[in-house]
Order: structure tokens, then sequence, then C-alpha cells
DNA sequence: TTGTATGCGTTATCAT
DNA sequence: ATGATAACGCATACAA
């Protein structure tokens, strides 16, 4: 800190006046143009610190056509998952010396399209998009003319790249924790009845062939139904289903907030997790460790995804990216905690096993 | 959707020779000047319907000066808190046209500084900022020559507008209200021992009055340590505390995570919550209400702060705010649930009683 | 009511 | 190795 303090509206050419060069040179110090006498380097740096000159992004932007920055489009930030999506994309983006803007599309279809089409696609060189609403039958409104990462599953042989976890193998390998130990009634929360893509298909449809695996009967009255997948409508899901005094031994919610949603009303009903009925959910969030007891979870490597998705969309910004869209699935790993396996481990820190 | 798909670098210059008018009432039409021909008017929305034509904002924002966006520096969004806040900025944000980037800071000194003087300041109109690494003792950093708007703290009669609860008044509502539920032996989690200023000092202040009102002796033995606010460092408070055998008969966590983390450590000692030691939290997370035991907690009013503090910034923005720096103080609610009062209600929505 | 011309702060082209 | 100067796309003072 031996400038002085920034001083608003200081220009390059301040800082040329300055330094007694002219205004190309103060740019070709900035932007590390290699080929600078020394001397002359080191008079423009100084100026630049003395005055606390900074670059007009604005003004760089304007000039170059792009923006540095790219959109994160999430439903909303107050549910964990992506919340802490949005904290790795942004450091991944970082990384690569590039900022995040983040929208929120509340889940809502019209948020959703304006998200692909509204005014902010300006502010940006391109968006990572996690789609909630909008699905396979929209898939005419993905076709835009900016680079675009997706992240899940609702569009399939989509007109954008594609960065996802494999939800169908996640949700088996989940369902098959729960079988090894024990299980044979297993409540799945979280369904979408009618739904053939989408996180919630895929996954149900992962939780069907490890019981199909397992020579487990699929039965109807264990599928619990929650269009959003919050802790309120998992809560409600759960509280139904003992309503209606169905059988179970087990709870598979298709995320950790349902997961939680379900622990909460087990725990409002005195019932005993895991003693009576063990949970698992899936995305292995903060709070699933904190759990009480701490949930298992799958973690769907949340940093990879990041990284592979922030990459990625850079790439096809640069033009450096394949032609043809390119699809990444990432892995995955069945975290084990005491909500399935029992209190095995008592620590502060809580017990994280690798299953998968 | 009847327009043409959105092209990439339509100007201005495009739309006027299409409509047949002039750059300047293409301008004047999408900035809504009054005084335009009716025809004219819909020959330019024709055109710009027909190319798709945005406004390029690179462009607006070097010719105003200002940029549609403000900032928000917080540590980081992984924490619930944060996460909430965010979205509540967002949103407060958006009911008046602006845009919010949001800057993590991740508690680290460095980067706080970098967030009052680094080159983003130039992307954004103004900046509201929750510091955590800097201190009373870094004023000399707060003065800064752009709009900011504080939350939280830790800086007091700063050089800068900000915007607050009353933590020693809602620290000693919520003490109180573990007394008044007979609770004797309180141990306060997050303590930052020396520390004058900040969260941390406020709520202790407010828990060390709500004993002396009691008639209640402070015990060094029941302040638990920790720095950073997180579940982890909770729960390693708390198992401290009950390592070194310390009789309580109730926790205080200085905010919702910590007093996760306490819940945690509880549950994997086999300490009945409420039945042996109650636990209230601070925030009101959304966590909090999902806890098991639901966690009794202090409602900040998260979207008031949110909304106050992007109005006041605005019109710091637009010059419109008081010369002097404005110190604005919002409400607080002490929420009751099972974790301090037991299972009076049990339902899927989780209780929440107003008591202050 | 509408058009012309200038400049916002950069970067890039072309000289030198 | 460095300087002069022309865009980038828009808003606005000034003209008409």
């Amino acid at each position: 800190m031996t400038g002085k303090r920034r001083q608003a509206g200081v220009t390059m050419q301040d800082v040329a006046a300055i330094a007694g060069v002219s205004i190309k040179t103060v740019s070709n110090v900035i932007n590390g143009y290699p080929y600078i006498r020394p001397g002359t380097k080191e008079r423009v740096e100084a100026a630049i610190e003395q005055l606390g000159y900074r670059v007009n992004l604005s003004a760089r932007n304007l000039r170059q056509g792009r923006t540095g920055m790219i959109g994160l489009a999430v439903p909303e930030l107050s549910l964990p998952y992506f919340a802490e999506l949005a904290d790795s994309v942004i450091q991944a983006a970082e990384r690569r010396g590039v900022i995040v803007l983040i929208e929120q599309t509340n889940a809502s279809r019209e948020r959703e399209l304006e998200v692909l089409h509204g005014q902010r696609r300006h502010l940006t060189d391109g968006l990572i998009f996690s789609p909630l609403a909008l699905g396979t039958e929209d898939r005419a409104s993905f076709a835009v003319d900016f680079p675009m990462v997706l992240l899940g599953e609702r569009i399939f042989g989509g007109p954008a790249d594609h960065v996802t976890m494999s939800n169908v193998e996640a949700a088996r390998a989940a369902t098959r924790h729960l079988i090894e130990t024990g299980r044979r009634r297993i409540a799945l929360i979280g369904s979408h009845a009618g739904e053939t893509v989408g996180s919630a298909a895929l996954r149900q449809r992962g939780y069907e062939q490890a019981l199909a695996e397992a020579g487990l009967p699929l039965d109807p009255a264990l599928l619990g139904e929650a269009g959003l997948w919050h802790r309120s409508t998992g809560a409600e899901a759960m509280e139904r289903m003992l309503d209606a005094g169905t059988d179970l031994d087990a709870v598979f919610g298709l995320n950790d907030a349902l997961a939680i949603g379900a622990l909460h009303a087990l725990h409002a009903r005195g019932v005993a997790v895991p003693e009576e009925v063990a949970v698992i959910g899936f995305d292995d969030i903060e709070d699933a460790a904190y759990a009480s007891p701490p949930l298992s979870s799958v973690a769907p490597g949340r940093e990879q995804i990041a990284q592979t998705a922030v990459d990625l969309l850079l790439a096809r910004v640069a033009g450096t990216a394949p032609a043809e869209h390119v699809e990444v699935i990432t892995d995955f790993e069945v975290v084990a905690r005491e909500s399935t396996v029992g209190a095995a481990v008592r620590s502060a820190a809580p017990a994280r096993t690798g299953v998968a």
C-alpha cells in the first residue's frame, strides 16, 4: 500500500502524462506486452501506483467485444446445493480470471426463458445453466447463439454442452447401499410421476434397477411424490407416507433437502433413525454431515463439475472447443454416515466412508 | 417470440437503417423518450424485434459512467446465512432494476482489501459489504470514494453507511429465553476472546447482560471459543466443553451453524436435547427449522436488511442520501422451537413462535 | 419531433 | 520500442 488512495476517473491519459509516455505504452505495460524498455515500464508502473489507476472494464469490454464475465443461472441460492455449487463455480472461474454473474430463476419457466434470451446475456460471454422448469419439450429454446454449458440432465441430445453426473448409477449405488445394510422396504422421496427425463426420473430408475437386482418388489406405496425438492416438501411427503401407515425400513431422498425434511418428519413422529428407518440423501451438501443423525448421501463431485463446466465454457468462448456438443459425466461417491450404518463412529468430525 | 433469433453484433445503426430513422431516434425509443411520433416508434420497435436487437451494456456503461450493477461481498456462499442473504439482496435489487455481482472473500484479509480497492469496483456502481477479517483497526481502508453500505458491526463510527441488527438486544433476548425456560448453566459457543467489537463481542455482551439481570454468575468455563463460525468449529467447541466435564443445561450458539455443530456433538455424545441441554442459535437460517430437533433461533429480519441496504446504497449512488453516514438498526425476533421448549408442537411445518 | 456530431476509455492498426 | 489515431456502441448537446 505505497500508492495514494484510489481516485475516481483516472484514465490511461493521466498515467501516460505522468509517466511521460503515450497512452499506447501504458496499455502495453498493463497488458504484459513484452517489448518495453525496463525503465519505461518502471515509470509507467510508478505512475499507475501513484494515481491508483484501474483499468475501466466497461471500455475494455466495449473495445474487445467480450465482458470477462460468465453467467451462472440456478434455481435459488437458498437451496444449499446451489449455494455450494455457486461457491465452487466462482472459485473455478476465478482460477481462470473470469467473473461470475449469478442469476436466480426460482425454477420459474418464464425466468428460465429470460435467462436464455434476456438482456443480461449481453453482459456475459457465456452461460452455465442449471434448468429446472424447462425440459426436453423446450429444446428449441436452448438453441442459442452464445456459448452455454448445461448442468443436470433435463435436456438430452440437446443443442448445448452438458456436464452431469451419472444419476442412474449413483442412485443405484445409494439404493444398493441400503439393501446391503439389510433394508428391504425402501421408500423413495421426491418422485415425479410421469417424468421420463430429469434428475427425478433418472434417480428413480437407478432405484428401480437396484431393487430389481436384489429381487425386491417395486411397491408404488413407497414412492413419495415431491415436486420441488425442498426440506418442506420432503417432510410433507414423509408425513403422508407415515400417515398412510406404509410399512418401510429405509428412505432414499432424491436430494439431501428432501432427506433432511424426511429426517425431520421421522423425528417428529418419534421414529428412530437408523434403528427403525435408515435414511440416505443425494448431493452431500454440508448439512448432511451435520444432521442428527449425520446423513448418508451421494457426493456428486461438485468441485469437479464446477471446474469442468467453467473450462468447457471458456473453451467454447475462445472457440477452442470441438464443433459438436460435448457431454461430460463426472464421478460420484456414496458417503456412509450414521443415518444408514448406525453409530459406528462417534467424533466431532463426521465420519465419511467412501463406499462406491 | 415473434421475432427472429437473436443475432450477435446487431447495433443501433442496423436498427436505424431498417426503420429508416436515425440512431438517435432508436435511442429515444429504447430509453422511453416521450416525444416520438407513434408511427415512428412502431417502425423502430418492429425493426428491433425483427433483428433481435439488444442494447450493448458495455457501451452504455462506458458512455454513462454507471454500470447498473452493485457488488455484494460476503465471506462465502457455502455458509447458509450468506447464501440466504445473497438471495434476498438479489431479489431486493431486482425490484429496483439493478443487477448484483457477488464476490466471495473467504474471510481473508487480503481479499477483503481487494474488494475495497480492486479492479472490480469499476464494474459496479456501489458495494454492499459484510466484512469479517477487517475490523476497526482497518478503518482507514474503508474510506473509499464509491458508495458503500456495510453489513454487520465490525466497523463503528465508520466512514460508511451501515445496516445492522441490534446484536446486544437480540442476544440478550435469546439468553433470556433460555433463562425463562428454566436454564441456569448456559454455555456460549462462538466466543472471540479479547474482541470488543464485532458480532461475537456484541452478542456475548447481550448474553452477559441477560445473566446479570437474572442474577446468574458468568462462568468462564461456559465460554466456548470458535474463531470461524462454522458447523465444524461449533461441534469442536462443544466437544471440548463436554470433554472438560463442564456442567451445563443450555447452549447459546452465536450463529446457527455453531448451534447446529453443537447439536451434532451433543447427539454424538448421546446428550438429549432439549431434555438435558437446551440449544438456541442465531440467524434463523432455513436449516434451523429442519434440524433434529428443530432449532430455536433469533431471526434477524433478513429481507428487511437486504432491502434496506439496497435502497440505501442506491440512494447513495443517486446522490439522494443524506450527507452524513446513515446507521440503520433492523428488527429481530426470537423463534422458539423444540430445541428449547420441547416437543410442544409436532407437525411437518416446524413450529414458529414469536417470543420477542 | 428528429438528425448530426462528439466523446466515454480502451485496444489495435499502422507508422516510425 | 513507442506514438498517433481510428474504431467499439451508445447517449447526449446542439441543430434543424
